[in-house]
DNA sequence: ATTGAGCGA
């Protein structure tokens, strides 16, 4: 299942986040997102993990303890859509304001 | 040096 991390330290890469998931399961993916541009991070990231249950597991543990020193919030992922690749996945805005 | 709700080029 993917799992959405929120509330990240701008400090923690993808190793660590990698490592903390591990611990409850197999973590076939684990990914900081970070500005492509300068390089910082954004403060959430994604997890991907094959095992539903380790998963499940992994939220309810992982869920409001501290990695990287900040108390971060876990919780299942939405849906990333798979149609919105017009302009390679970029979606520009016209105003100051973010849409989806 | 700088930030802190939110869901991913």
């Amino acid at each position: 299942m993917n799992i959405f991390v929120g509330s990240l330290s701008f400090s923690v890469k993808d190793d660590e986040l990698k490592a903390v998931f591990e611990q409850y399961g197999e973590v076939s993916s684990a990914r900081v997102l970070t500005d492509k541009f300068t390089g910082r991070s954004k403060g959430f990231g994604f997890v991907e993990m094959p095992d539903d249950a380790a998963a499940q597991k992994a939220v309810d543990a992982l869920n409001g303890t501290e990695i990287g020193g900040r108390a971060v919030v876990v919780n299942q992922a939405r849906e990333r859509s798979e149609e919105p690749r017009r302009n390679g996945g970029y979606q520009k805005r016209d105003n100051g304001f973010k849409r989806y």
